[in-house]
DNA sequence: CTGAAAGCGCTAACAA
DNA sequence: TTGTTAGCGCTTTCAG
């Protein structure tokens, strides 16, 4: 195998290797310094193994176009040429060029197409949390029509802050991710990190929370019909005193679900009774001191719903220690149907969000604006109302 | 502000910008198509709000330390010493230099600097699935981490397939990740692509399910005590005939609770009965299958607990249907205690795992690796039985 | 104390 | 048909 003499192929790759584990012993800069994490109090550990440990051996560096060439003795470019078929180059090296690269498995680097083409192949999602349900079947969504279009999802979580949310959006810029898909977190009431990211055409989409959608794609949920297909189904159910905890009063999902909560009533010929409506902070807390509130009220509730499953559980557990029954005395319906939700008894009636499809249609409008910077279009989903137990009573 | 004649800055952002733009119109090489999604069928889809679009505006590249270099009218790798603070820099153009980083928001380009360090800061994560509670939280702490030391997390799903385990970690190598720390899909029983992985001295790290523990750091539950603590527990409480849904035979979490099974029935001076444990493939369908097996033996068991509490619920359900009495009748218990266990009538016995202790610690052994090719180390968390009401009988 | 130049892996215009 | 070269943004020798 002839090697170019000033190349010197399978030493050089030793010697980058040694180089580079030099170089990471060095600290470097103190510009941008890593911040270190303090070892977390981590009670839990009882014992640890320790295993034999082997010889090490050698990192093997990624294969390059230039380790190809060498082998076959040809230019880099031509390489480059032969495996996208490129029509100037002769059949007989393109083979031997594929069949190499087939052969020693390799992958181009993306770190070098990205520096070249401006792009990262990323997107970066940011949501509320993690661990709902509700967040993680989007996530997957959108990872499975991402994956499909070749681009990798790089996470983040707003942990509901909207501190954290604007330092996720500015990690992600950091990282240079091609785009974003996001879901407001509960506090975020002021824009301007999502108006940068507008200013500087960075492609971006928004789900379920959203805001500024005269400027930016959007997948939502039709709220104000899944609130009005529960009145009308607690209204033809017999009850009458339909009470609601709603979310903060900023996010729109909250707005649209109120909306149908008058309209609701209206439609069904009930009254409106502003003690009846309260919003919350999606707190459990809260969750338990509003139930408090309306069982102390003269004319209690009959039929209660909420903004989300985990805040009506909280309210079922009251009712329940209280020994009130339901959905004889109360009718529950909970909102973003946990998978959960046939778990518990009386067994959850709650409006189920296609929740996959919101996140391959939040990743599809991603697509389509980062191929026409001035796509801008608010996509609506219906929400299905799952009748279950707890909010039909038997005859 | 001065440009030298061949660089023409301001006009080469336009170009750059208009270049790239026809650049992605062009469809380039075949050699590694991009596999386009078929449009999914989404029934849900009602209306389409479109929106008013705005006058394109040249999007803007991210800022450079040549851009910083030029508008100072002094080299790059001036600025490039003077942010990282070098001793050689003269304090006034340091100064100047970080005050106009600062003031233009100027943050180095992750791609130039992983070309050249052979680094990207990014760790791939492969969880079964996403919409689990327990490895979302996982994830929540390996992110919390992984942000701390200043890298970020390429998500990725194996569904629970080994196939698409093995397609993720092809995916993460392609994407050059800097290591992966991975929990094992149930059907995983080849390790080859860890193999590889291991032989690359690519930093790996597994937790819950695990494999090569001599080769690879982990983070385990100690699965042996858990269970041992659940049979304790069910016999102090009067129950005779324990019965346990397993899960697939070849996972080390299967082996070590049917081991804890086993000791846990000898320490109590309980007889082992065959009958009464049952492997299974976490398929809901297979909790009936086997609950009603057991339900129709000749001594059916009088207390039941399984592999995680999804299958549990559908035991209880199971049971429910058929009138059977929860705690009275057969004492019930779930594993890998998801956060509505609280939820469900009653209240579910589980054991609960320090979810984001495995996180932050999985993210801890990584960077040790990072460090130190040689170490390898298993480290085993206990988790704790939570006592509800679905394992303890009213006297 | 500062600048020029090479090189990380890749593509594409330009030369041969 | 193939090779040479410049450049994406950055660090780091080596020269001034």
């Amino acid at each position: 195998m002839p090697f170019k003499s000033h190349d010197s192929y399978p030493f050089c790759q030793t010697k980058c290797a040694l180089q580079s584990f030099a170089e990471k012993k060095k600290c470097c800069g103190t510009y941008f310094p890593s911040t270190f994490f303090p070892t977390p109090p981590l009670s839990w550990i009882v014992f640890i193994i320790s295993a034999k440990s082997f010889s090490p051996v050698m990192a093997k560096r990624h294969l390059s176009l230039k380790d190809l060439a060498t082998e076959l003795n040809i230019s880099i470019s031509t390489v480059s040429r032969a495996l996208k078929n490129h029509p100037d180059i002769s059949p007989e090296i393109t083979k031997k060029v594929q069949d190499l690269a087939l052969a020693r498995n390799y992958t181009p680097n993306p770190l070098a197409m990205g520096l070249l083409k401006q792009e990262t192949r990323m997107i970066g999602v940011i949501v509320p949390d993690l661990v709902t349900h509700f967040y993680s079947s989007i996530i997957s969504g959108i990872e499975e029509y991402a994956k499909s279009r070749g681009y990798f999802i790089l996470l983040a979580s707003s942990y509901e802050s909207m501190e954290r949310e604007i330092e996720s959006v500015s990690n992600l810029l950091k990282a240079r991710v091609d785009g974003m898909i996001v879901c407001l977190s509960k506090e975020t009431d002021r824009f301007d990190h999502f108006l940068r990211l507008i200013e500087n055409e960075i492609p971006l989409v928004f789900f379920d929370r959203l805001c500024l959608t005269d400027r930016v794609p959007c997948v939502a949920i039709d709220n104000k019909d899944a609130v009005e297909k529960i009145i009308r189904h607690f209204h033809e159910g017999g009850y009458r005193r339909i009470a609601f905890i709603s979310g903060p009063t900023h996010l729109n999902i909250s707005h649209d679900r109120v909306a149908g909560y008058l309209s609701g009533l209206q439609k069904a010929g009930l009254d409106f009774d502003p003690c009846l409506l309260r919003p919350c902070n999606m707190l459990v807390e809260e969750a338990i001191q509003i139930t408090d509130d309306w069982l102390a009220l003269p004319e209690p509730p009959d039929a209660i719903f909420g903004i989300n499953d985990r805040i009506i559980f909280e309210v079922m557990k009251e009712l329940r220690n209280r020994g009130i029954k339901i959905p004889e005395e109360v009718g529950v319906i909970g909102f973003a149907d946990e998978f959960h939700a046939t778990f518990s008894t009386p067994q959850l009636t709650s409006t189920m969000h296609p929740t996959r499809e919101i996140g391959i249609k939040a990743a599809e409008l991603f697509f389509k604006k980062m191929e026409d910077p001035e796509f801008v279009e608010t996509v609506v989903l219906q929400a299905k109302l799952v009748v279950r137990e707890s909010s039909v009573r038997s005859l």
